[in-house]
DNA sequence: CGACAACTTGACGTTAGTCAACCACGGTGG
DNA sequence: CCACCGTGGTTGACTAACGTCAAGTTGTCG
C-alpha cells in the first residue's frame, strides 16, 4: 500500500500525481492544475474478497477507480435467476451511473481483495465540463464499458458450454498481467456463462483432460491461449 | 417526411429547431445559439427494410439519430455464430463509437423502414466541449446504450427459452408507442436470445395458445403485459 | 398466379440441467 | 496436533429442454 493508508482520505492534489494506476485510470492527462481543483477528499479503500462495494438501487454519489484486484458487478432477476454482468479489474471503473444521476445499476462485490478510489461524482462532472483531458478519458472509459458489455453478450452468452468457457478463459488469461490468471469460482462462472457449476466444473474438467488448461491453486490457472483459440476458431 | 428531403443536406441551424425527434434526441435543451454553432451539415436519410447503415470496423465519422423505424446493432463469432446486441428506436443514438475515435463495433441493419440524421462526429465531439447540456445528454445515452446492454444480458440471455420469449415480448410491448408492437422474424429474435428459430416459433405459438400473444399481421402483435410479466415473476 | 422466403410442426438426438453422493481443502476448536 | 465441519468442487445417473433434420404450410411480392 504505497499510496495511502486504508481508509484515510487524502488530498488528491497531492498524492494523484503519485499514483501508479492514473495513467491507466480516469485521471490520465490531467494537468497538475487541473488536479489541484480536485480540492474535495478522495478516499482511498480496501475490501477484502466478498465484500461489496456499492448495491443496486442505491443512491449513486461515488465512483470508483479499481486499482488491483477483480471486482464483478451482477444483477438479478424476480425469477430468482442471477447473472454476472462484468468483470472489473485494474484501470476500470465501477458505478458510471452517479455521473448521470442514476442508481447503481448492480451490485457491486470483490472477488479478490481489491483496492479502489472513491471519487465523489460531482466533482468528476463538474471537472468534466472544465477539464478536455477528463472529458475525453470519461467518454472512453464508457465505450469501453458498453464495447465489453456487447462483447460478453455474443462472446460469453452464445453458443455450446464448451464454446463459452473456452471465451471465458481467453478473456481472462489476455486480461491478466502475467501467465496465471484469475479463474472465478465454478458458481461465478456459471453466472457470467448462464450455465450451471456442474457443467462449468465438467467443462473444465475436460479442457484439463486434454491438456488446454492447468489449475495452479485455488483460484488461478495457467492456459495456452493458441490452443484454446483453436477451439473456438478464432484468429491467433 | 416533414423536415427535409430525402438525402438533402440541410443546416441543423435552421431545421434541427423544428425536428419533432430532438427533444427525446441528441440536441434536446440545446440552446438555439449553440444550435447556430453547427454550421457542418446534418444528413437526413431514409433506409429500407434490410439495409446497412454502417458496418462493422468501418471507420466510424458519423453518429445517427433515430426518429423512426426500428434498427439492429449485431455481432459475428468467428465460429458462425451471430447475434443480435441491440436494437435500437426513435430517440436512440446509434454509432457512439465515432465519438471516442473507434472503428463501429457492430453491423447496423434497419428491421423497418427506418429515418436517421446523419451527423458528423467530429461535430459532436467539438460541441460537446462547449455545450454543457451536450456533454450531459451525451453521457446520459450512453449511460442509456450501457443499462441497456446490461439488461439484455440479465433479462434476455438468461433462464429457459420461455422466460426469454416472454421478456422481449414485454420489452418490444413496452417500447412500443401504441398498443401493437413491432415483433421481428423468428430468425432475428432466435438471434437475440440465443435460441433456434423453431424453438422461437414453437414458444411463440405456446403463448399464442394460452392467449398471452395475438399476431397482427407480418411483423407487429399484440400483448397483455401484466399477464406476460406474471409468468416471469415480474412486479405489475 | 407462381415462386420463394418465412414460418410451423413433427420425430428424433444431444446437450445441459437436476438430484444426489462423494471428495478435497482450509479453518476451527478441542 | 488432529478431528471435525463447512464450503466449494467433482462425478455419476437420470431427465428435461433445446437443437437438428426434414417435411409441410402460409404468406408475400413480383
Amino acid at each position: 500500500m504505497t499510496i495511502a493508508e486504508n481508509n484515510k482520505a487524502f488530498l488528491a492534489s497531492e498524492e494523484c500525481s503519485l499514483c501508479p494506476t492514473r495513467e491507466i485510470a480516469l485521471f490520465a492527462n490531467l494537468k497538475p492544475e487541473e488536479l489541484l481543483q480536485m480540492h474535495s477528499p478522495i478516499q482511498y479503500k480496501v475490501l477484502e474478497k466478498g465484500e461489496k462495494l456499492y448495491a443496486r438501487n442505491e443512491k449513486a454519489d461515488y465512483i470508483y477507480t479499481l486499482h488491483d484486484g477483480v471486482l464483478k458487478l451482477e444483477q438479478y432477476l424476480p425469477s430468482g435467476e442471477q447473472r454476472i454482468v462484468r468483470l472489473l479489474r485494474r484501470g476500470d471503473l465501477a458505478g458510471l451511473a452517479a455521473i448521470t444521476g442514476d442508481n447503481y445499476q448492480h451490485d457491486a462485490i470483490a472477488l479478490t481483495k481489491i483496492s479502489v478510489c472513491k471519487i465523489p461524482a460531482d466533482i468528476v462532472l463538474d471537472l468534466s465540463h472544465k477539464s478536455p483531458e477528463l472529458h475525453t478519458n470519461l467518454l472512453n472509459k464508457w465505450q469501453l464499458a458498453l464495447t465489453t458489455s456487447d462483447t460478453w453478450i455474443t462472446k460469453l452468452s452464445t453458443g455450446p458450454a464448451r464454446y463459452r468457457v473456452v471465451r471465458l478463459m481467453i478473456w481472462l488469461a489476455e486480461n491478466s498481467l502475467d501467465e496465471d490468471f484469475y479463474m472465478p469460482g465454478r458458481e461465478d462462472m456459471g453466472n457470467i456463462l448462464s450455465l450451471t457449476t456442474e457443467t462449468v466444473s465438467r467443462t473444465i474438467a475436460e479442457l484439463r483432460r486434454d491438456g488446454d488448461l492447468e489449475l495452479r491453486g485455488s483460484n488461478s490457472a495457467r492456459a495456452d491461449v493458441s490452443k484454446l483459440k483453436k477451439i473456438v476458431k478464432e484468429p491467433t
